[in-house]
DNA sequence: TATCTTTGTATATCCGTTAAACTAAGTTGA
DNA sequence: TCAACTTAGTTTAACGGATATACAAAGATA
């Protein structure tokens, strides 16, 4: 029983988080305007916010318009008191950022792979991070932490139990990170982090309840409810990839029959698309030029979309979908078979305020997700440790 | 922007509903117990203790037995502080019932149902609250309030959008209840209300987070993520029943094809069976007489369930998979095949701490559910207003 | 019977929010 | 131009609730 109890240092703590929380949404912001926002009293505010200050959290510039009385001090929140590095471990990439604790790209790297044993991409990434941190200008809290996106199945101790198309199974990716820089780290599924880096810097910034589905070489879906990523007992949640969407269809490679995956995804394109194509780049590409075949394709991977797009509306009700990926580049063929599935297929009261938005974030999605996390993570246990 | 202020009323508000709630969970109980697994001090325990005890909302019995000292004082929930009507509104049935605060059921009344007309449907369920209303025991609070489970589309209104298997299309049940009794009342969808009921008296008491599969004429679903009952954006999630799992697959309902619910509903089985049988009941019947075609007939039923639930695991990672409704009735010939499915089909690691379980309150799940609804908001209430 | 334990209460203290008074610095209008 | 008014922010005192401490009640133990 881990029964949280209540006492005026946990009413300081959140306090505090909720008016740093106000000045990093509506910066440039004053005292005043806080204490207006938040229902706290000025005097309140007025405390909080000196000790963010001293925190170096947030800092004063000049005296803003008069609205008819003395001009406010206007506040900002410090976004260069700290970094956060972000990593996406693809299958044949490794996507790096340096970003500030508002979620801007400082500095990135790409380094591509050729294969993916687990020790050598660790050596990749642990040169990643290290420049890096070789690169990054002076600050008050120096790397926050580290986040890395990984497209497999991650428990909530940060391990990867499995990750099909890297070839890893059990690999102790957050110790073995934490043991050589000694920064907080966390690890999380790629679908997972897309959905946070869409929802804080993305598509899904003004909604509560968002499914993003990273269509990719498979796919795997993002559950953000009620503003909180869920994650399931184990963390596995989200694996809609081998969601059944026919019965008595095409074998899956894990074992299980007829999975969305198998129809809806790269995988799947490239091999409906036959030998004559050898990458989503080339298809597109043959796509802008007006090639009907390749038209067609992508409707009709639209369209398998489309059906796992419906079944996800039905259960969730969400108020979003978004769609992300590299599948996601192929928006202005997919787009309009997605929707008309959705209209002839879903429940009609399901539809009616529902959003259908593409990745804002392209190839950024994962990267600034797991760099949200590591920031999240920082300001609460700094909000703590005062 | 609706931001919740912190101040010490709300930590006083939340320590004393916790104070409540440990009290409900765990009693009979002393003041020290409550301190030790609370974390609050004594003195604390003791002043909002009596404040309850003010309230009656709990009462003291004789000392309980001595641990090497003096001898504690035994607390209780006072469950009869008040009481709770739950009604579940069937196809062709009314259940309703007086509750405690407990959720034990007082007295049940059933009614069956030749038409489905909102008007007669509802004189028949306001009788049968008002002769629950007479009979019921005196107490300190009376009715705290009257849940209704429905099965169909409702929205955070509390009306109901649209319950095709009663001819039902906007009617507004909340409000017309509310006008009659002057009581809060709930309205739930019947999945929904029947997961909170398993969660509350029920197989899930165990878990955080789990899925309530209700299997009747069509299929919906509850859905409880860490503990709390997820609506979706207006209400509406857990349509599952809707969910395609196979795309060129039979016509639904609905309008779309391959839907869950055609292939594992009883509407489905009976379509199945053929003209020779009229109801689960008797081919229930038939399956214990040791009928083979019967059990056969469940066990394909029960493959199709499997791929749903399947589908389930895969996309919630739950704690626990509740099957409930009528087709519970038939566990003894569909949990094998079920099982089977899932083992053959769903990702290993996903099934590793899963519980597969069949509904334990049967035909009271709906009901029971909706009556902790208001049981809940009532103490919630009662805890603010003091 | 004296000492130790455990339960529960009473009183004083601490801490954080709030209210009220006040300072600072602007606008407005006769 | 200056008095009156507004708005921003700080200071001080008051208030409310949790906690610490002391203590009383009641039983166990040796």
């Amino acid at each position: 029983m881990k029964t949280m109890t209540w006492n005026q240092q946990i009413v300081k703590k959140n306090n505090k988080a909720l008016v740093l929380q106000l000045i990093i949404e509506k910066e440039p912001i004053s005292r005043a305007d806080i204490a207006q926002v938040s229902g706290l009293h000025k005097a309140t505010v007025s405390s909080l916010v000196n000790e963010l200050l001293e925190e170096e959290l947030i800092f004063e510039s000049g005296p803003g318009e008069s609205s008819g009385g003395r001009r406010p001090v206007i506040l900002h929140f410090n976004k260069v008191a700290g970094f956060a590095i972000g990593i996406d471990i693809g299958v044949n990439y490794v996507l790096s950022v340096l970003t500030d604790l508002k979620g801007n790209i400082l500095i990135e790297k790409n380094h591509p792979l050729e294969q993916t044993v687990y020790s050598e991409i660790m050596s990749i990434v642990k040169n990643m991070i290290q420049s890096l941190i070789d690169e990054m200008p002076g600050s008050r809290y120096g790397i926050v932490g580290i986040g890395v996106g990984v497209p497999g199945i991650v428990n909530k101790e940060g391990a990867v139990l499995l990750a099909p198309n890297l070839g890893w199974k059990n690999v102790q990716l957050k110790t073995d990170l934490e043991n050589e820089f000694r920064v907080p780290v966390m690890i999380e599924n790629e679908a997972n982090a897309g959905a946070v880096g869409e929802q804080q810097f993305g598509a899904g910034q003004d909604y509560q309840n968002i499914i993003y589905i990273s269509a990719g070489i498979g796919i795997g879906v993002g559950i953000i409810l009620n503003k909180v990523l869920y994650q399931g007992r184990n963390g596995f949640s989200g694996e809609m990839g081998h969601m059944i969407i026919d019965i008595n269809g095409k074998l899956c490679n894990c074992g299980s029959r007829g999975c969305w995956e198998a129809y809806a995804s790269e995988n799947a394109l490239l091999e409906m698309a036959g030998k004559n194509t050898d990458s989503l780049e080339a298809l597109i590409k043959r796509a802008e030029n007006g090639d009907e075949t390749a038209k067609h394709l992508f409707g009709e991977i639209g369209q398998y979309l489309g059906f796992g797009i419906n079944n996800i509306i039905n259960t969730f009700n969400p108020d979003q979908v978004i769609i992300g990926n590299r599948l996601a580049m192929a928006k202005e063929w997919m787009e309009q078979p997605i929707r008309t599935i959705i209209e002839n297929h879903t429940l009609s009261h399901h539809q009616k305020e529902l959003k259908l938005d593409f990745s804002k974030l392209g190839k950024y999605s994962t990267v600034l997700g797991v760099s949200a996390f590591v920031v999240e993570n920082f300001i609460k246990e700094e909000a703590r440790t005062s």
